[in-house]
DNA sequence: GACTGTGAAGCCATTCACAGCT
DNA sequence: AGCTGTGAATGGCTTCACAGTC
């Protein structure tokens, strides 16, 4: 299949995976075709802006007619990588590390979690959704043995970087950091940060500005 | 104060909370002065982004040295609306509701949880943080009552859109839905998403493009 | 010399509008 | 007639580069 080549922006990404689950939810009611205008309308965008994002992998549709459900998903799943499993290590055995280890989303979608660490001696050997929880000393081992290529860090934020450290040496691809804080990796380690403050701060100078504009 | 009022980029809101939650750490810290490079060098950005961002809303800086902490950090969370606590409901007491109850990072900022929602008739009146859990036909009644601003959505997707149109019709100003779903509210309601799998998505898309490409 | 504040330039993402296909 | 695919236009954000200030 043809992978066109231009730098894709990030927003796109973003919109191809929450188009995805939109698909995936459709193809279980049993919508077998369906338009751009359709897809914008269910995942809350404009039909220029679907058709586009799809414009720069390929052309999955057909004039005159739209999208083949199926064959959309699967084109869109394989874009994004998940036409394979995952092996996930989640690092903070806390309140949202619990959360975040019992999660059913991540299964749903192609995330395997195989392992959780916590430093907290009462915690260790405990189960959390079927995983005895270890120590940070056994993150590397895990990480290699499991083949695990992505870590959540779900810890207080001064102890992130250190986390993060060892997840660099254990040579982990990528990183989806819930700590409120900045963390340094290098270059070639995927990095992501969900702040949960950020956006609830973005929604209070959004509420004081709306009001003060009226 | 001076208020500019050109539109602000929603990623300059964003920074700036990164910023006051540095600024804070500094300021605990007895940074009594800073410029815009080492903002930027503690929150990963250009020094010229910073003061770009600062220059929006007034200037808060003194040319040739830099910004006093205290000041700049007072200015950012009024800029924020962070001058004032903010009451909050969060709907659902799952894995991830029951997390953000918990969550600390909320109350050290301007945020404090007044009231949690279930319709699991085995949680009703079990406390959770502090707070008994309350049945959703008590939503309405508790944000009227405690003034809550804003609530979070931590339910499955499928009852999502069913909580925003009670939080609608209780007049709240602002939702973050945890919800894996599109949900639909009117103009004047602020919105956020936090969408968990979407950032493991944009992840796997990363580590497979940059695999691809070497 | 050091650092802020800012217009201008450059870059990137979204929207428009229509050609191309069924 | 209906819908996709896409070059061109628009709009918005970031970076540059330097004037202004201490």
């Amino acid at each position: 299949m043809i992978m066109k080549n231009p730098k894709i922006p990030e927003a796109t990404i973003m919109r191809l995976s929450v188009y995805s689950r939109f698909l995936t939810k459709q193809d279980k009611k049993g919508v077998i075709s369906i338009s751009s205008g359709q897809i914008a309308e269910g995942t809350g965008g404009s039909s220029a802006q679907v058709r586009k994002d799809f414009a720069y992998f390929g052309e999955f549709g057909t004039r005159g007619v739209g999208y083949n459900v199926k064959d959309l998903n699967h084109n869109i799943m394989r874009i994004l990588g998940l036409n394979k499993r995952w092996k996930v290590v989640i690092i903070g055995a806390g309140n949202l590390g619990s959360a975040l280890v019992q999660y059913k989303g991540f299964r749903n979608r192609a995330f395997d979690v195989v392992g959780v660490f916590d430093n907290d001696p009462l915690k260790l050997g405990l189960y959390l959704g079927g995983l005895r929880i270890l120590a940070p000393d056994m993150l590397e081992q895990t990480i290699k043995e499991q083949e695990a290529e992505i870590a959540i860090i779900a810890v207080p934020a001064n102890h992130a970087q250190g986390v993060a450290d060892i997840l660099i040496q254990s040579k982990i691809k990528a990183i989806l950091n819930f700590a409120p804080t900045v963390i340094n990796v290098p270059f070639h380690i995927e990095l992501r940060n969900v702040d949960l403050t950020v956006n609830l701060e973005v929604l209070t100078y959004n509420i004081k500005t709306s009001e003060s504009n009226n």
